[in-house]
DNA sequence: GCACTCTAACGAACATGTTCGTAACGAACA
DNA sequence: TGTTCGTTACGAACATGTTCGTTAGAGTGC
């Protein structure tokens, strides 16, 4: 009992792809509240402090097994579909991923991610907005408007999982319901229209708010 | 020099107004990184514990400090303007205000703000497109995807100052310059495109792509 | 074969957030 | 006036992230 560790072939070598390959384990068989350096640092049998060779941080770490999840993104969906409809097929699909993961979704919000299943996504989006014939400098800009609304849809969607029904966002709700109609009249006259609709409801339409904005707008100079 | 407390006057009873106060006073005199609750509990003479009947976590603090910060957001500025000029303004003062106190921008992200101050500001984007003749359905998802914006802007901004230079945004930057051109030909197309255009000059883009393509999409059913 | 150097690995330490159980205290009540 | 109860305050504990200084081991030049 005592040294069960002899018992393993032996103690593989650390590395960056073999940490974050125990990471996603973890965030899989114990969720992402598990996946801490001290948890992964025990199943790899090793201490915290020997996992900072190979990641920066908490953060860092996160992000990694992040855009290893974004492997399972589907990149091209239904291609007899209108660019537009790819487009918003594919960050759907994106959203989907960081649903079924609550946490990670405020994590890419937070660190840049730059792994390369996200380099690919990128790269399929800004396909996409070329074969719109969207110019390529407004198309630049535009995958990061989309990008940070699908993290954000998914994000907010997460926090209120995890929180169990969101405090923080019942307590908007109430200030919202709750405020004067007197000082506060646009607010009371939107009222429940605030927090109306489905996660998807809203996604589908800030995308095509997006994609129509995007057409309509060129940058400045 | 032992019993210095008892100079004080008295030890003044502990209250949600009273923590977030010297919370603010503290991010002014020390930043973010120290308002934390043990040196928030010290400064007033207790323990961490004592303040989690006031406070929910630590998330919540920051919350209500920012909401406090947010009483300084200019809300009515040059009425003279056009209504999407005006809006522009008020969003511009208050990434501006997130701007000077980097960090409390990330908080924003995943805390729902529910304070006062912020449902003024609420109220007032919810003036300004009804003034412009958005509908108010529209309206209310509308303000979402504006905030969002401002504050995602903002956190972006706060982010690359704390990690100075940000390391991940850098880690982003060479990883998309780096990437093969046969297999990313938009990405290396699009190149440093991507991260052109200095903050202000991104934000009052996207707020223009918003604004256009909220009036062009009407809400699905 | 030997000394040297560089880096991965690690042990220990410190500050943090949060919870739990208990003690003090004030108000309502008998 | 004495009792009870509910809330506030707090001490202690535990898990977390991260850094610092040291050790051990692999590779290198001679």
């Amino acid at each position: 009992m005592p040294q069960s560790r002899r018992d393993r072939p032996a103690k593989p070598a650390l590395s960056r792809a073999g940490i974050v390959a125990v990471a996603v384990d973890l965030l899989h068989s114990e969720g992402l509240d598990r996946v801490t350096m001290r948890r992964l640092s025990a199943e790899l049998d090793t201490g915290p402090a020997s996992l900072y060779v190979y990641v920066r941080n908490t953060a860092d770490l996160h992000a990694a097994v992040l855009d290893e999840l974004l492997g399972t993104v589907d990149l091209a969906p239904d291609s007899t579909a209108d660019w537009q409809d790819r487009l918003v097929q594919v960050l759907a699909s994106y959203t989907r991923v960081l649903f079924q993961h609550p946490g990670l979704a405020r994590t890419a919000m937070l660190t840049w991610p730059s792994g390369p299943h996200y380099l690919a996504l990128l790269e399929q989006l800004l396909g996409l907005l070329a074969e719109g014939g969207v110019p390529t400098d407004r198309a630049a800009w535009a995958v990061d408007l989309l990008m940070q609304l699908a993290t954000a849809t998914a994000a907010e969607h997460s926090t209120r999982e995890e929180t169990k029904t969101g405090a923080e966002f019942e307590a908007l709700r109430a200030a919202a319901q709750g405020a004067d109609r007197r000082t506060h009249p646009h607010l009371t006259a939107a009222g429940a229209e605030l927090f109306s609709g489905a996660g998807p409801d809203r996604l589908l339409w800030g995308l095509r708010v997006l994609i129509n904005g995007v057409l309509a707008t060129p940058r400045p100079e």
